[in-house]
DNA sequence: AATGAATGAGAGTTCATTCAT
DNA sequence: TATGAATGAACTCTCATTCAT
């Protein structure tokens, strides 16, 4: 894995997706609003492919018009809606975490950062995993993201392993980009598509866990 | 992870497809075929939607009447195909494996039997994606698959658990299942929307190795 | 050609077109006055069709319903621009000219007063036969001004043939009618759709006149 | 006019519009027909662009997926039907013509092939109007077919010309292309927007034959 | 068993015009 | 008088599926 590679920051990856300004009137800003809600609800209920723009508009209490001004299509709604709900994504701050004093806990904290995202973000997770596979733009979005906290973890990971606290002859940058991908899944897949209990899920999370920490750390 | 839900053998998954029955004329099954590689093609030169049963017909040489008479639709036209490209998964024989005298090496047989499909299998995954999130039973056939191979781990890993060779404070079940959802995320994503070199891929299957190894095995 | 049809005079037709008033207001003006500068632009560039009230309004900064206040639509502001492109046809004077003495010199004047127009109506043809097939008002308004050319050339016409300067068989009316005609022709579509070279422009002039010329005056 | 520009064939013209082939069964042959004879009457009845897919579909009493099985959109229902009206402009055979012996009648000969078309050409003569001015291709097509024409009469006109039948000074090639543009404009405005009695139009006619014959030839 | 013409619901999008502020 | 958000009818085109032959 090169992190030489082309580092792109949060901000550009966001501006990539031409979303449309978000209007200054209070009262278009409440149309533009339900028509937001009303969408993430749908696509939470019926999924992306199954609601029209018609029902969007509908449900917004909208006329079709209305819709088409605020937006240039439902995809484009879908994307506003997944770019605010992944903004806190940014204050993952790995690199500030202090993994040599206590690794599994800040282990624990960081795989809480990466999976405890807002409603809205699980709302989206069904319409997110109907698009990306056909989106090229959503999944290089998707790509973006990974590499990101690819990047912050390759950073924190070089110190521990400098500090020779880590398995000597591991390749951190291929574990990153493995742990990577399964934090990716974890956050998409992981309650399945069976519903699991609280205590179920947590026995899960505490796994994944200690997955993460015994692929870096030596001790036990 | 509770291990006593009902146990879905293999071939029970594949009956509750409904799958057309294989014509018995060759002449039948010819056109069968046709239409199925057709479909392969397609899906993943185009994917799963961007395909139409006319194009499918038309590549297969057959009308779409025929096309029709052997497939209720396009779905069923995958999961025929799905069906036969997870079949050999049947074989992972997860159980039989030793995994105590050598076990990286013993993990690193599993990781490659379980990535290592055949071309059939590869040239649906773009479809697979497509529709997994869209079609509730191909999603739980895809979940009770991983239980199947979930269940398997789970036998080798008891006897490795109880040989002691393990971490002593390992939750065998949830730590198999978050495997079990690594290795599919491995075999469906791991190559990444950007085309990886063979060197790189060969890093990442180490590393994903590695990876069991050190969730499971105490020794370095 | 019945000469004895209802003789409309020229500000007849215009009035008929039913424009809005001219505002008063300095201010009004200059938004009036931008309003149809954009258009006329507009029109040219893409056409009339593809020129949408948006297009017009947003070209000259001016609201959408500041636009509708002072045009009932899009059809009223190009009447008001092609009204204005052809009130100098009035001055045509065909009367007055004297074609006895030197006719070719004076068909050549004639043709050239038709066919050089101002800026504004070269850049409304293209509207023009946009609309003119669609827009049975506009055809009339259209017919009517050839009407009117036609009845003074018929007066010219009438002129020289008493003075026995035609040919003898010459049905005047009707040849008046075929060269309004082909003035009307040559107007719209002489250069053709290919461009043409400023050379070739002169010589298809100068065969025009030739062709009048020839039409009605035994001499060579 | 330089008579050595691209020499365009007919054929080649018409298969520059890539019209659908017409179907060998009996039975879609009639649908596709009953398409285009609908087509045919509403664009007479009510215009071009007032007339919506839709509508020729009810009114040929097929579905609109029909249509669109048959026609690519109402743009190729009509240049199918244009193509139609106007292959016997093929056989004017100006060229074969003789020009010297009794000019006035050889002309009125060749004004009358080039303007009396069959019924379905004039039913047209509306949607042609409305279309010739939005779309390049139909424009060129006209372009095309003109200078078609002016080729045949170019070489009728080189024959009487060096037989000195016709004025000294004639600069054939201009004067020729003036006569294609004049009854271009015969073609499809001469009876004008206001309803013409037989009279009246066999008079136009006459006075066009006149006028060609002048500008062409010195004796009266 | 095979054909492929026919269907039509439904998706996405535009734009002239209105009207509350 | 000016604004511009809102409207929704209208239009084009697609494609899974049926069914008469």
């Amino acid at each position: 894995m090169d992190q030489h590679r082309t580092e792109v920051a949060f901000p550009d990856i966001l501006a990539a997706l031409d979303l449309p300004r978000v209007p200054q009137q209070a009262r278009s800003r409440q149309k533009r609003d339900a028509i937001l809600t009303a969408a993430a609800e749908l696509f939470e209920e019926r999924g992306y492919d199954a609601t029209t723009a018609d029902d969007i508009a509908d449900a917004a209490s909208v006329s079709i018009g209305t819709f088409y001004s605020y937006f240039r299509n439902k995809r484009q709604v879908f994307l506003t809606l997944y770019a605010a709900s992944i903004e806190d994504i940014l204050e993952l701050g790995i690199t500030e975490i202090d993994f040599a004093t206590n690794p599994r806990q800040a282990i624990r904290e960081t795989v809480m950062r990466a999976l405890q995202r807002d409603k809205l973000f699980y709302s989206l997770r069904q319409a997110w995993s109907e698009l990306l596979p056909r989106d090229p733009e959503i999944a290089n979005y998707n790509y973006q993201i990974n590499r990101l906290i690819y990047q912050q973890m390759l950073v924190a990971g070089r110190r521990v392993k400098a500090q020779g606290l880590t398995w000597p002859e591991l390749d951190l940058e291929a574990t990153c980009w493995i742990i990577v991908l399964l934090l990716d899944q974890a956050l998409h897949n992981m309650p399945g598509p069976k519903e699991t209990s609280r205590a179920e899920l947590e026995r899960h999370q505490e796994a994944l866990i200690n997955l993460i920490y015994h692929a870096l750390f030596r001790t036990a």
